[in-house]
DNA sequence: CGGATGCTTCGACTACGATCGAAGTATGAA
DNA sequence: TTCATACTTCGATCGTAGTCGAAGCATCCG
């Protein structure tokens, strides 16, 4: 009828508060099965399988068969950064579902974002990657610099399998809490799961708050100065 | 209940068909009167009204009241990137609301987003301005540099205007068609007006194509080249 | 092979919201 | 003042989508 993409189809699959949540859920990274997912959003097993089908239709998820279990995860970092990006409008409306508690400062400090590191430390890790030109920065995308591949490689992280895969390495996302870009893409996914293998930072149990040790804390500032 | 924003209140928003149509229309950038968006919606005018209460509730748009006729807007350039960072992921779905037709190529390069240039123009403005160093990038965020507050000024923008306005200068935009950044914030929008004012470009009705006179792409592509 | 777990499908109920006609309010024109 | 236009509010209708119980598959375990 219009020009142009078809936003209500997208709108209505977030619309729904039970979806919502278990999009919410999902934005943790971790892959959930249906039954974790009903939990989270409240509903019963059934109503959630229904919902799952709808999400997975519209292209929100995919799906993983492994054994009995069915593993529904965000289809592509894309939707990530689409669910962030109205989490950012609604957090400035002060359209927040929960009440303020103490979980909220460490959400603010360091979360995951799908599959990365956002909050404060999501945001300075960027910012000082920027700031050390070992990733150049040219609109939306990010370009990582000779100086960036060295560094990263120096980190233990193996460049040539950063490259392999079709995904960009560096992309930005807007962070929700700071209203700023983080780093995002299979660089982001990386260096977040580096600092959990170094033992750095340990992720909390059904939360999306990242929590990093007294030394994990130390070590990556000293790593990442502003 | 959970942690973060609430997204689903947002997403039912743009989820209805009809408020998506109008939400898609004014997207143009101009405000548009209930009678207006009711067409556009294909509703009639008291659906259209409770559509528009809501909209307004939920802080995607605003009201200025003219006379006997009430005119509606995007509340601010968020709303619009957000609707764009949807668009964008409904677009990569092959979610679109229309038959391909002869305007799609037009749209694609040259419309309008909100308020300032999208598209394939839109992504070269940017591209070439930050080429000329006279942006510069950091993150999401862009500044002007020295070099490019002279080149505006020498373009007949006033440039203390632009930064008595509390919106940010300089900001990027997801672009659906060219998945690529392009310029916003209140310099996008005084730019696309220059390309207007000077007769290079002009809008064309009910739609969000901008159509670029003979002379005016030739201005355009020698001032901003690659 | 049972029996248990995880999930989907089916069917029926329910509630919410989109829709429009009709009536009410505001602004402008004659 | 009177009429017309632009819009909102009210009220009633109607559809659709979310919900869950019950039943049906699939997979694993002993």
């Amino acid at each position: 009828m219009k020009e142009g993409p078809d936003i209500a189809l997208i709108g209505s699959l977030i619309g729904d508060p039970a979806r919502a949540n278990m999009l919410t859920a999902l934005m943790a990274g971790q892959a959930l099965t249906p039954t974790e997912l009903a939990a989270h959003a409240g509903i019963t097993l059934q109503t959630a399988s229904s919902h799952l089908a709808k999400l997975e239709a519209g292209g929100l998820l995919t799906q993983r068969k492994q054994g009995r279990h069915r593993y529904y995860a965000l289809s592509e970092d894309e939707v990530g950064l689409m669910l962030e990006s109205l989490m950012g409008f609604a957090a400035s409306r002060g359209l927040t579902r929960h009440r303020p508690g103490p979980k909220d400062p460490a959400l603010r400090k360091a979360r995951v974002c799908y599959n990365h590191l956002a909050g404060d430390y999501g945001v300075r890790l960027l910012d000082s990657l920027v700031a050390a030109r070992q990733i150049e920065v040219a609109g939306e995308d990010l370009a990582l610099t000779d100086a960036g591949r060295d560094r990263i490689e120096a980190l233990g992280i193996d460049y040539g399998a950063l490259r392999k895969s079709r995904r960009p390495i560096c992309r930005t996302c807007l962070d929700w809490s700071e209203r700023r870009s983080h780093l995002a893409g299979s660089l982001g996914e990386a260096l977040l799961t580096l600092f959990i293998d170094k033992g750095w930072a340990k992720r909390e149990r059904d939360s999306r708050v990242v929590r990093f040790s007294d030394r994990g804390e130390k070590a990556f500032l000293e790593l990442f100065p502003l």
